[in-house]
DNA sequence: AACTGATCGTCAGCTACGCTGATGATCAGT
DNA sequence: ACTGATCATCAGCGTAGCTGACGATCAGTT
């Protein structure tokens, strides 16, 4: 058994790989837009409405003191602008420039170029299954997108027992 | 429209944030063994015959300076050996020790079991159907992959193309 | 044998990222 | 007025990956 194989064969291992792929064409793609790829992240939430950085923060799942370093990016391009929100001056709420809508808008129709060219060797059948299931998983685990029931903590327990107990499972004992 | 929405449903991102994830709870379940993810990646690849650090570069798509690195850490731990190519005194060839067979096992195990977890939410068809799309999707766009014959030119070309050359697509005159 | 160009591993140094912890400003509740 | 919590911000740490340079070694030429 090769087991490279092995390696090579684990679904985590191929989305790792594949999401590495794929970000380097989606971070070339957006090259001449001045933009990122947290950058557009970013740019895409904050067309959602008026929002403080923490709301961006938990939405995109960048951490809050990153959030602040994409902001300043965006603002000194002029894609946003920062503004105090009236009701709680502690925020900073952050909204969409006519240059920023733009260039949300060109910047995803270039995405989407990128995308089509790295998921070309998939069939339209195929890519859509593809979609599906990365749609569902990723409805699962973002903290987001979850009933507040059900909570990050139940699913987290869940699935992360195999993880955490794997004391149970293959044990290392640290020589 | 909501552009979030827009950005939320493009594959890519999907593919990035689950790898995110997916990536964090492989951390976690191989911390364990004193393997980061990238030395269970080299080590599984050592194992498959006496390759050099160039070699492995290569397979893994680490680079080469990385390399050093990784290798450093493994054979600190005692996990491979460093042995001068008798053929090629340029060369290093990596081979791995007892101990690293058996911790390569475990943590493959392990990495299993955060992997069953992380992939709960879905049922099995759905398991196997994502499995298999990533699978092609990575041997299109590995070189490492494809068969000897087609060589890497080929389907480099046949896949790069697509990405390559969206300067035919949407473009930004860089004011 | 000497010379040239290429290859391999290694190292120093740079850049970028994400995170921790602390700080000042502000809010909500008492 | 006081306390505790929240928000944005900043400084600083650790890590990852890459570039460029270097010595050692190989292959081919003369």
């Amino acid at each position: 058994m090769r087991s490279s194989e092995t390696i090579s064969s684990a679904t985590g291992y191929l989305l790792l790989r594949l999401a590495n792929l794929a970000s380097a064409r989606m971070e070339e793609a957006l090259l001449p837009f001045r933009l990122r790829g947290r950058d557009l992240r970013v740019l895409a939430f904050v067309q959602d409405g008026e929002l403080s950085q923490r709301d961006l923060s938990q939405q995109t799942g960048l951490d809050r003191t990153t959030m602040v370093a994409v902001i300043d990016g965006l603002e000194r391009n002029g894609y946003v602008r920062r503004e105090r929100s009236p009701t709680d001056r502690r925020k900073q709420l952050i909204s969409v420039t006519t240059d920023g809508r733009t260039v949300l808008s060109e910047a995803l129709t270039a995405l989407r170029w990128a995308e089509d060219g790295f998921l070309a060797p998939l069939g339209e059948d195929e890519r859509r299954q593809l979609h599906r299931q990365l749609s569902l998983l990723y409805a699962a685990h973002d903290p987001r997108c979850q009933t507040d029931d059900t909570s990050e903590l139940g699913l987290l327990l869940g699935s992360d027992a195999a993880g955490t107990r794997h004391s149970e499972g293959p044990t290392r004992h640290t020589t």
